[in-house]
DNA sequence: ATAAAAGTTCAAGTCAACTTGAAGTCAAGC
DNA sequence: GCTTGACTTCAAGTTGACTTGAACTTTTAT
C-alpha cells in the first residue's frame, strides 16, 4: 500500500504517518522510487496506536510497549501498563457515576452534594498518574 | 488558605493554581495585600480538574462543565460527557484485556494472535475522539 | 513526452498546558 | 524598622504531538 491508502483506511493524515515512521512506530517495507511502502499490517499496528494514545499513553510509552526489552519480551511492562489501566478505568467509572449524578441533582452547586462528593473522594482513592508529566511530590 | 497551603494539600505547585485561576477553573476570594486567599472548597475543585485532566479533558471542557450554560444547568453536557468516558471505559478495558493477555501469549507478534486481534477490534467499535484534536474523517 | 498529481525531505510553526526567570512587593519574625 | 522569604506579575521558554510550507523528485495519466 502507498501512504495515501494507508492514510484513507486508517483515518490518520499522511504526515502522521510519516511522523510515527520517524518515531520507530511503524515502519516502511520499501520505496517504489522515493515513495513509502506499506504492509497492510501497519493498519492494525496503527489502530493500536490509536487505541494508546486515547488510553492516555505517550508515543513514547507505546513504543516501549512495541519493542521487546533485550532477548525477553517486555511482560513485566505490559502488566504493568494493563495496571494502570484498571486504575484509570476505576477513576473514569467514578467520574462517570459523578457527571451522571450531577446532571439531574438537585443541590445549587455539586460540592454541597453529598453524593456527588463521594464519587469524588472514590476517585481520589486511585491515585494515576497525570496525563503529561508531573513532578516532585505532585499528587 | 494561601496558596502554599493549597499547593501543599492538592499537590500541585502554586505556578498551575495561578494558571488555573487566570483560566477561571478556581478563584481566591480575595487578598492579603498581594497574596490570594483561596477558601477551602477550592481543595476539591482541584481534585475535581485533575480527575477531568486524567480522563483526558482539556481544561477548556473542565471549564464548561463547571460553568451553567445560561440559566439552564448545563445537563444535556454533563450526560454528553458521562457517555464519552462510558465509551473510553470499553475502550480501556478492551486494551487491559489486551495487554493481560500480551504479557503471557506465547505468539511470536502479537499481531498474528487471535485473541489480542479480537480485543482490538472490540476496542475498535467504540469510535472515542482522539486525546488531542482530529480533523475531518479520522478514524 | 510532458504536465499534473502525489510523494519526498527538512525546517519551522502551532497548540495546550504548564514552567521558569526576572524584577518587584509585602508581611512576618527578629 | 529592617531583612528575609514568600508571594506577585508578566514575558518568554518548554514539551509532546503533530501540521504546514517551500523546494524538489517521481510516477502516472494523457
Amino acid at each position: 500500500m502507498d501512504i495515501a491508502e494507508v492514510a484513507k483506511v486508517s483515518g490518520l493524515p499522511a504526515s502522521t504517518l510519516r511522523y510515527y515512521e520517524e518515531k520507530g512506530l511503524i515502519k516502511s517495507y520499501g520505496r517504489n522510487g522515493l515513495r513509502r511502502l506499506f504492509s497492510a499490517n501497519v493498519v492494525e499496528r496503527l489502530a493500536l496506536i490509536s487505541l494508546g494514545r486515547n488510553a492516555g499513553f505517550s508515543l513514547e510509552e507505546i513504543y516501549e510497549m512495541f519493542t521487546p526489552d533485550g532477548p525477553v519480551i517486555n511482560r513485566e511492562l505490559l502488566l504493568a501498563k494493563a495496571d494502570e489501566l484498571e486504575n484509570k478505568i476505576a477513576e473514569l467509572t467514578a467520574m462517570r457515576d459523578g457527571l451522571n449524578h450531577a446532571a439531574v441533582c438537585k443541590a445549587p452547586n455539586h460540592f454541597e452534594c453529598p453524593k456527588f462528593l463521594r464519587f469524588l473522594r472514590i476517585a481520589g482513592k486511585n491515585k494515576v498518574r497525570q496525563p503529561s508529566k508531573l513532578k516532585k511530590g505532585d499528587l
